[in-house]
DNA sequence: CTGTTAGCGCCTTCAT
DNA sequence: ATGAAGGCGCTAACAG
């Protein structure tokens, strides 16, 4: 690998007027710069981004930190931050959180040690607090899918409320009145949220919230099952069913279609998120679509506003909307 | 953020002391390596990695390509690469193909630039010249799902034929006579080894390959559907499908369902990679493993092995299996 | 076993 | 507009 000296030497300049064309930062001497143009083209010259690190102390890289890589949820995610960020030759570290405290920590330890420039994360458990330390620790951080107090402009995020409030306001137009819930866990900011908007969509029709219709999940394909079952054991009927999240909304529909009921026709179902296979569960999947990928971009372009002195334009809450397919059928009575 | 060099002064040694005991190499007397033990924790320091980077030109840090970032085959791959990586303390950086031979070399281009100590690639439209090329190069490299003649150590490869063989004799062996083929692109090794396979099953069984009953798809869902009614347009009878991978197959199974047909009774139906989603269709597709998770964390091992001096055991073929489930069934005249 | 001294390749004042 | 020189933080001979 030749050095920028040896592009120096070539082209008869010093070093430092290589330098200069080679970042266009100040302004060279036409024949000069035509010189070392050729000459780093001869040696087939590649600077060194590491040496270029050391001397200014920027790595061009952004950590992201993803519970899981292989969930379409994530891939997509990743997919839109990495796309944005290479396109301006920044590249992104990628580590995993397992929605675990510790495994969360460490990947952010790690990511900091690294010298990445910023942060993008998906964190799940990480508290507040701990990503404001991290901020004022100087450095720049984005949050998809999460809101933190002390951090508005950090926070790149989906109006999950307005979302169960779509889902459910979707059944009671097709005549359902009565809607059982699977919701994600309670700790979960966005669990909470889209509940509250089924409950909204229920009292703007009318209706009462009933707790017994109400099952309190993991967000996992098993809970879509227990929790289903866990309903039906409870003895209230119901005709629709809303699921904070696709896969628990999977692991519901199979686990009727082992019970013998026919979809959708003795239970609609509403999932929320509209992951890849939300059209290959069958029924196709009636779903609120979470624009993830847009909010993932957004936090990259945040990130390329904050660090790395572009303009793009930031949007900080995005909407969800409904996805309407074959798992949700008018109710007959 | 403290230096190597404050830190030795507050231990009241020479730098290169410090550097001694934080890289365990070569040994110090017990009482210093306390005193700087001591002065790193007081000091909360952490080694600059890009400087360290700079000095032994090692980065460790592994460039991945893969197609994409959103699809599950490949999130099990970076997955399983992630975490045998991190584990010793490497670090992946994630570069997306997109099957374009231009975004390839443009990644592996990005990926130099960035100084990996090694490549992990899912490659898919760069040429096994090219390949030779860059480990030529000195810079080592493992290829999954590769075959390429010439770099026997650096391929992680699946027995694709096998996969065939299994899928066809599987059929074969409920009672299926006439069975069709959706084959991925002919210029893919993995597409055109499957297809060997399912042709040796037959030929075993005393059947004989009809083209009429093979269809060359590209690997897409699109395809799939694309496939199922070419082949049922030319008017030969079969009862069985065999698709060269998951997406076709899930194509295949919603378009037969869209043309009435009911599953598995009138068609009985085969995949290949055993995705994620396959237990999501309907009726459960019924396929053949493929270990990928297990190929990525070779390819891993044998990077450390390569570049890190570590010593796993590496195995270079793996063996696909048959994962039966509700998709085929037997041939009823 | 420890400290001194050069670099690693590049950027950036500082003079000229 | 150009060149010289110092430094980014660390590793690795080389002496002692």
């Amino acid at each position: 690998m030749p050095t920028i000296y040896e592009v120096a030497e070539r082209a008869g300049v010093s070093l430092s007027t290589v330098s200069r064309v080679l970042n266009g930062k100040s302004s060279v001497n036409k024949a000069l710069k035509e010189r070392v143009d050729q000459a780093v083209k001869e040696l087939n010259y590649r600077p060194n981004s590491v040496a270029r690190s050391l001397a200014n102390s920027r790595t061009d890289s952004v950590g992201v930190l993803v519970p899981e890589l292989n969930a379409p949820f994530f891939g997509d995610l990743m997919q839109a931050v990495e796309s944005t960020l290479r396109a301006q030759d920044k590249h992104v570290i990628i580590t995993v959180g397992r929605n675990c405290l510790e495994t969360e920590k460490d990947a952010v330890d790690f990511l900091i040690s690294r010298n990445c420039d910023a942060l993008i994360m998906h964190a799940e458990a990480l508290s507040d607090d701990y990503l404001l330390d991290l901020n004022q620790n100087k450095l720049p951080i984005a949050l998809v899918n999460r809101k933190v107090e002390g951090l508005p402009n950090a926070c790149i995020t989906l109006d999950n409320e307005k979302g169960g409030y779509l889902a459910t306001r979707h059944l009671l137009e097709l005549g359902h009145k009565n809607i059982a819930y699977i919701s994600g866990p309670a700790y979960k900011a966005d669990a909470c949220l889209r509940l509250k908007g089924h409950e909204r969509a229920l009292i703007e029709a009318g209706l009462s919230v009933n707790p017994q219709l109400i099952f309190n999940g993991n967000y996992s394909e098993e809970d879509g099952k227990i929790g289903l079952l866990e309903l039906m054991a409870r003895d209230l009927p119901f005709s629709a069913l809303v699921c904070a999240n696709d896969w628990m909304a999977s692991g519901a529909i199979s686990c009727a279609r082992d019970l013998g009921m026919s979809l959708p026709q003795d239970l609609s179902i509403v999932g929320f998120d509209d992951v890849v296979f939300a059209h290959h569960v069958f029924p196709r999947l009636t779903t609120v679509s979470n624009p993830v990928a847009d909010m993932a971009e957004m936090s990259a372009k945040y990130i390329l506003n904050k660090v790395y002195g572009q303009d793009h334009n930031v949007q900080h809450c995005f909407e969800p909307s409904l996805v309407v397919r074959e798992s949700t059928i008018n109710f007959e009575s």
